[in-house]
DNA sequence: CTTGACTCTGGACTAGAGTCAAGGGTTAAT
DNA sequence: ATTAACCCTTGACTCTAGTCCAGAGTCAAG
């Protein structure tokens, strides 16, 4: 155990491992998602095998949608021991930003698939309703 | 008639009336997205009244997501009349391309209001599920 | 001992859609 | 004649999440 000290990576290999670029590990460090390594003598970064848990970390909470800041709240409730409920509101607004964001789509997939299928698509574009929705408003309700 | 030469507007009351900022339709024009205005002697921008139209178009479909880009190649289409079946394709890619964030977005609403009704949301971060699922993986299927 | 792969820093650049500021000229009303 | 409200240009800045570069130092293998 404590493979951590006894077995610590440079930047390639945890970025490798982690599956994220070198240049993104050292700006999440700049961003503050990581602590500032351990240096060799020479001045070269040296990784805890952790370190890869909490990248993959930062890279499944982006896929689902949280930001960086979002994410170091999240890693420093996990670093501090927060409250669940700290995490559970980050997750519900979250939620709620993807809702909205659902309605808004999924309103304008509407509007676009019924002037999709209202255009011939046939001869040129005088009298094509895709246009003239655009320019003359109508059923678009901004 | 003709208001368009006998009453043209400078570039604070053509924002007013489209309802952008000033910045924008300067913005606009060096995009391309509107054609170079007249001058008064002292350079002043006049605008012919058609000119809210068109930032009115370029709003509405910004409105149904098409980027600046793609709201360039539309204008083009109408002002050099081409074919409907140029508009119809930018449409379907348009959509195509909310069907796919439509789908992206409901996965993650899925996995993300699964973990939220899983946190008890009192008392510390250990064990939340929420932090267990973003640091350990499992169930959200990248 | 040299070569190639690796790492360091600092700073610049990307996309997208604007927004703002500096420093000046113009117009309309008082 | 002065003031307020416009307008002009150029260029820099915003946000997000990186990515890339130059120039230099380091490490391991042959």
């Amino acid at each position: 155990m404590n493979l951590d000290i006894e077995n610590p990576m440079t930047i390639g290999r945890l970025a490798r491992h982690a599956g994220v670029g070198i240049d993104t590990v050292r700006f999440y460090e700049r961003r503050g998602l990581l602590p500032e390594p351990a240096r060799t003598p020479s001045g070269y970064r040296l990784y805890p095998r952790q370190t890869t848990v909490r990248l993959r970390f930062i890279r499944r909470a982006k896929a689902l949608g949280f930001t960086l800041d979002e994410i170091g709240s999240l890693l420093e409730l996990q670093d501090v021991g927060g409250q669940k409920s700290m995490v559970k509101d980050l997750t519900r607004s979250k939620l709620s930003q993807i809702d909205s964001k659902l309605k808004d789509l999924s309103r304008i997939r509407k509007v676009l698939s019924e002037l999709e299928r209202e255009c011939s698509g046939s001869g040129d574009v005088s009298g094509c309703p895709i246009i003239a929705a655009l320019a003359f408003g109508g059923n678009l309700n901004e």
